[in-house]
DNA sequence: CAGAATCCGTTATGATACTG
DNA sequence: CAGTATCATAACGGATTCTG
């Protein structure tokens, strides 16, 4: 594999990952948890209304998450991870260890 | 673990490798190549010594790249990915494999 | 050669108010 | 409840010029 192409395979990743808030989403939903849009907006204190769904619907998009919608009033849309979404969270984990052998260090 | 541990683990990962093309440089140090300022203009057309410089900085202070110069005239510097670095790059393989799987399915 | 400094347009993010 | 719309600002990236 040349530098490049594994540069643009990972560069790929990378794109599905950045935004401010993708990877607290996706860790807030790991684990087959099933979120509503509220719930989110709870747990994420720090995120506006805007990036949260702003988010939500690129990673939706990047097949990662999965939006439920209950047709009822009041309305009641619900969030989970997708099969790649999962498997997202888990193939981070040698970066998460690296992370942590990192901090550990310092 | 906690889901915002884990996340802000993650998210400090992500942070160092932000940027346009940290990625790209990363690749194209791999495998314990040195190669001088000029080299990498040369290997990354596309890519502004402004934004060059910047990321090698970044990259050097987050402990990823070394830079080694050699005083002399015309000036000469090198740069190298220390053992983190490389650990680095070994610790994107899972989600490249994630990403090649993917995309095989797309 | 290997940068530093500056200007400038684009994009990302945030605050706020409004709605079916 | 789960959004949408609008405006403002901050961060990012690129082009150009200059220098030890």
């Amino acid at each position: 594999m040349t530098p490049l192409s594994a540069a643009s395979g990972v560069e790929n990743v990378l794109r599905i990952l950045e935004g401010r808030w993708k990877l607290v989403i996706l860790f807030h939903l790991f684990g087959g948890k099933v979120l509503r849009f509220s719930d989110l907006e709870r747990a994420i204190p720090a995120i506006s209304q805007k990036m949260l769904i702003q988010q939500l619907r690129q990673m939706e998009a990047d097949g990662i998450v999965r939006r439920i919608v209950h047709h009822q009033v009041p309305p009641k849309v619900e969030y989970c991870l997708t099969d790649w979404g999962q498997a997202l969270c888990r193939a981070l984990d040698a970066l998460l260890k690296w992370a942590a052998l990192r901090e550990a260090e310092a």
